[in-house]
DNA sequence: AGCATATGTGAGCAAACGTTGACGGAACGA
DNA sequence: TCGTTCCGTCAACGTTTGCTCACATATGCT
């Protein structure tokens, strides 16, 4: 189930005005639709609302209506998703690092050849 | 200039099918292009070398050239990247939580009852 | 050389995405 | 009640994305 949902989370964040936007609102404590909007000059006030309806549908930031107001905020958990996926796949790599290097040393050569060759 | 690079991460992780590649490569050390496509069954060779390439223009994978093989593993540094951007944006998130709890606490209040309602 | 294997590349197409303009609804003030 | 403000939603359009098919490239084997 956390799957499904990570999958709107990645979605949602691979828009970089979706990330600015989610970057604004996270210097803010909360800000209203109408705030936000007016930051951006390159985007226009519907296409904020679309951005904002995914993230808010994604989990990323919370609604509270007063009013005709439209205040948004940040919600915290949702992230750990796009953490856990990361730190998963890139934890084994560094196991297998670690274990490369101590099957070297224990061999008693250079511990790696590998770690100097970068793909440009 | 992390931030232009940042963008081709974000979009490359926004496929599932590339995040699934990504994780299929970090559960090993080096994997080549047709061990790899031969784990999908929805998606043709074709696509998964495409999704490679992106992978790899992101920085994600790393291509290691060895006769008519081509080897991909993974490249720890670039995920800093985006735990970084979600850092940045949290981090003031969490900031103003704890203060809001502890003006509410020395209010002598509930916490909050936001925390029961979550949109869906 | 000739053929098979391993893999990337380009054309073409359907689906998804982002933006805009027009509209609708809800709330505030006169 | 009437007009204005704030904001979401819908239809339409151009752009981008992901996929497949056919072809090209490079390596290895005989």
């Amino acid at each position: 189930m956390t799957t499904a949902n990570s999958d709107a989370i990645f979605s949602a964040l691979a828009d970089p005005t979706r990330r600015a936007i989610l970057s604004l609102i996270g210097e803010h404590e909360e800000l209203t639709a109408g705030e936000i909007a007016a930051r951006f000059d390159a985007v226009g006030r519907t296409a904020v609302s679309s951005h904002l309806r995914i993230l808010r549908l994604a989990g990323l930031i919370a609604e509270r209506r007063d009013g005709r107001f439209r205040h948004y905020s940040v919600t915290p958990s949702p992230a750990d998703a796009v953490v856990a996926f990361l730190t998963s796949v890139y934890q084994n790599s560094l196991d297998q690092l670690a274990s490369a290097v101590q099957d070297a040393s224990q061999a008693g050569g250079t511990p790696s050849a590998d770690t100097g060759e970068r793909s440009a």
